[in-house]
DNA sequence: GTCTATACTGAGATAGAC
DNA sequence: GTCTATCTCAGTATAGAC
């Protein structure tokens, strides 16, 4: 399923932005490039998107928001913080492999982006970390995780899954569900209780 | 310690490529601002550098290097496994922390180089992640580790201590000291054989 | 929504004097 | 090693017709 509406003219802009931002960067893309791409003139850009940097923006804005709904929805408020630490991780892997363009971009291309757009685009992102880190918290109060710094290690686990889109490989000797067991595993090893 | 000698005007050069190539990016970075930040002229960075590829593959090839000898000579070949990992996450996120902007840049620009230069860097990468890999196997012969699978687990544990780079504060409230301790005990924990 | 045409700027890079 | 001057090309973006 592809993050953007490739019905709509501007859905198939941002695939095709992706797929060259993926590839070369942002910076090192040009609007003419990304146009001949999509069979279009570079003039047309700009009746969908005022700017290249609002576009990135539109990108970046559009994917964050997907994955962070994507892993709430898997999220059972009810549930034991050992079970929603599992649900949390193993959509976080899936995601990021199954989006791998969409979210390496949206990761390594957020310098791009300057002033509100970039403010914007980091709120989402710290808000997402502060309610991870809310599993963390309350399964070492209940006593279902050893005493670890939450933030640190809250950190240390989103960055492994978030580095997956950089070298899950479809076709490679694992798939995404071997991958996130694997990681569920030393994670919840790591923070057993002692 | 610097890692580009600042004593030749090469060096100079490539510390100040640091600094911009951090800030902006490589891409976003141009010869002529580059040559302002040194106080000459942008045709003069050619006198040094046949082309701003090549000086981008210098600044890389150079900060992998000195990364790998600096793991390398913390490690005691006659160490148990054990010891031997503990040393080299702690070397690993001690130059990641001390050296962040060079580390970064060698982490996310990775992409500005083409062909063989790229293919050399990558070399020194695949050298290094094997080498680390080889820890885990032999602690995991030994007994000392859990059976995990060493290619996934190495994978997990250097993109942690990697992406140190990108978030530690010199200022903020842990030293490099304590993230390197943190993350060892989670490690170890979560390598722990039941 | 899409085009042609083009303005304007800055990029990387080179030649050749000193 | 450093400069001035300059080439060539590609970048983002706009105006205005259809």
């Amino acid at each position: 399923m592809k993050i953007f509406d490739t019905r709509t003219r501007q859905g198939e802009i941002c695939n095709a932005a992706v797929e060259l931002f993926y590839q070369k960067g942002y910076h090192a893309t040009g609007m003419r490039e990304l146009s001949t791409l999509l069979g279009m003139t570079a003039a047309n850009l700009y009746n969908f998107f005022p700017s290249k940097e609002e576009l990135l923006y539109h990108v970046l804005e559009h994917v964050i928001t997907v994955f962070i709904d994507n892993v709430r929805s898997v999220i059972d408020l009810n549930a034991d913080p050992v079970t929603q630490l599992t649900a949390a991780i193993t959509a976080n892997i899936r995601f990021h492999g199954e989006n791998q363009k969409e979210a390496l971009v949206s990761d390594s291309e957020l310098r791009g982006l300057q002033g509100e757009m970039l403010q914007r685009v980091l709120e989402y992102r710290d808000k997402f970390e502060y309610e991870f880190r809310g599993i963390l918290e309350r399964g070492i109060q209940a006593g279902c995780f050893a005493p670890v710094n939450p933030k640190l290690t809250a950190i240390a686990i989103l960055t492994m899954c978030t580095q997956v889109a950089y070298w899950y490989r479809p076709q490679g000797v694992w798939t995404l569900e071997d991958i996130a067991e694997n990681y569920c595993n030393f994670v919840m090893i790591g923070l057993r209780p002692l």
